[in-house]
DNA sequence: TTGAAAGCGCTACCAC
DNA sequence: GTGGTAGCGCTTTCAA
């Protein structure tokens, strides 16, 4: 059986709330007894509980990870990140992915809280928002990444979408395509929304226009994102776009795919460009010209800044915006020709 | 503040006994006060503690996943599928990725165990296995996936190596391959030594042999297999491979880049197998020719063993072998023709 | 300095 | 049927 703390008291002649103090290295203790205590808890291979530790008012030393689906490079490079920046400080990271439906978000909010987590990273979409406000009244710590919950005082954590999706219009737009379309994801997301919006501003401004059938909204998958580019692409020549915004890089996968279907060369008779820059785009054929967002950092700070909520409650909500970068690889190119 | 179970007691007027009974639907409660007492749940918005409960005995109701690296998408499909298998039974999940180092594992083990985890899956490797011998001491469930941990009396479940290893050798040699080469995983893995094992073992079958300068042993990022593949595919031509079979997808992405690099078209100069049939092996150029291990089942199984070893313990440890399966793709084909 | 004791929220046994 | 109560392992006053 495991060693308990009055297991070590005993063994060590003390009381319990001797071994407590040494171990939070809280009060005042003679250095003997400290390292007699120190050495009877490696003898007995002492494991203070989390769970007895937490039931006192102490932390849980977990956060919860709500993401669309953990098996999504993207999200799993956010997971990672957070994992790493969590674990240098102690803390363990429970994952839960949604697949984007509430039912299963609501589940794990109450799953998570029931568990008492310190806090929560939620990187997922969801419709009623008014869920997250039970979590906020019982001030439990909640900070956003990659995905905006407007009207809600959250930290958040985003890369500048809006910007993003204007890099990959330039792209386009200096590349001479006439004909472009997008592949969104569900209008639900807030990401999503505000790439489309960044790309058409661009547009715009650069006096094009995008007709309404032009902008698609897939699910999350590179299936989806492959059936819809298939419609866009099977368009009547004078409709089909020659360059393809896809809202991530599964998406613009799918369009690959979709292309290679329809024979259709990627870039010369299709360009094509993703969002994420995950560990997919460099691997496609041809590899994937995409919008970066900074994983990593984004990770990182949303860690940092759910750590400092824990501490210090009350403080103002920050939203950093971190900035993206268009990473030009091969499948872009000038319309009709072969780059 | 949360609402406790005293708090519905006293609300409901009765004793908090009686509350818990009704919420693990033990002992006997006239309908009447169930119901009450229910309806005051409901009110208060109640949701017990899985701390205090675990605290008294009863189960954490979260399991502890360790794996290389969750940004690997292998890693991270394998723990999608757990984490839907265990979210079905009431479990949460907490990811650890351990860089493949004893620390880290080390660490993880400790941490997951102050926290009270009903059970571990493992599905890393670690060069001391004695590492898991306190944690087997005191019953703590733990069970492989993916990774085979000899001596050790622990439920596994894996994908049958040595005919992945077998099938990749075979479909080679059919081909019409003369001369081979591997990309291998650290000798420390157990499913890479498999591979290489039968993949050598019906290479000599067919009369063949693998000169040991044509078994690499690398990390596992692509990095690392472009590098050892551009080694291999910059001997002299009487030397170079036509065939290469990588342990698994990322390290088999090296490879296609480095022939990329090389001006080596694939198949045509260099036919490349991989391993794992991740979500990579569909994206690359060409598509990847690749060993399929059944991730999703493994993953349910992994957890059905570990929820059965929860309950009752103690009995046959069980190795569950499932089958991969050769998907080929564009990347293989005849040595010198253009498939 | 040190330790006795009162909880933390919940379960389970036992007496009523 | 029902509720009192003794813990579970640990933290934290508060006396001594």
């Amino acid at each position: 059986m495991k060693a308990t703390i009055y297991d070590v008291a005993r063994e060590a002649g003390v009381s319990i709330a001797a071994v407590s103090q040494v171990m939070n290295g809280k009060g005042k203790i003679s250095e003997e007894r400290r390292a007699e205590i120190l050495k009877v808890m490696e003898k007995l291979n002492y494991q203070p509980s989390v769970i007895a530790s937490a039931l006192t008012g102490k932390k849980t030393y977990t956060l919860g990870l709500l993401v669309p689906d953990i098996s999504n490079p993207f999200f799993a490079e956010i997971a990672r990140a957070v994992e790493d920046q969590g674990h240098e400080m102690g803390y363990s990271l429970v994952i839960c992915s949604t697949d984007n439906k509430d039912e299963r978000v609501e589940r794990y909010l109450s799953l998570l809280q029931q568990k008492s987590v310190d806090g929560m990273i939620i990187g997922t979409g969801m419709d009623n928002k008014e869920m997250l406000k039970p979590l906020m009244d019982r001030s439990i710590p909640i900070v956003m990444i990659a995905r905006e919950m407007q009207d809600l005082a959250l930290h958040t954590v985003v890369c500048d979408d809006f910007v993003g999706g204007c890099m990959a219009a330039q792209h386009f737009v200096a590349l001479g395509h006439k004909r472009l379309a997008i592949l969104a994801e569900h209008t639900k997301v807030t990401s999503s929304r505000e790439r489309v919006k960044g790309f058409v501003h661009t547009l715009e401004e650069a006096g094009m226009t995008l007709s309404d059938h032009h902008v698609r909204n897939c699910r999350y998958t590179a299936e989806d994102g492959k059936r819809e580019a298939l419609e866009l692409l099977e368009l009547p020549p004078a409709e089909r776009p020659t360059a393809l915004f896809c809202c991530n890089d599964m998406l613009a996968i799918g369009a690959l795919q979709a292309a290679k279907q329809l024979k259709l060369r990627v870039p010369e008779d299709v360009s094509v460009v993703g969002f994420d820059n995950t560990i997919l785009a460099s691997v496609t054929d041809p590899p994937l010209t995409t919008i970066a967002q900074p994983i990593e950092p984004m990770g990182k700070k949303v860690v940092d800044l759910l750590l400092l909520e824990l501490k210090k409650k009350s403080q103002d909500k920050q939203r950093v915006v971190m900035r993206p970068e268009l990473i030009v690889r091969q499948s872009t190119g000038a319309p009709g020709h072969v780059e």
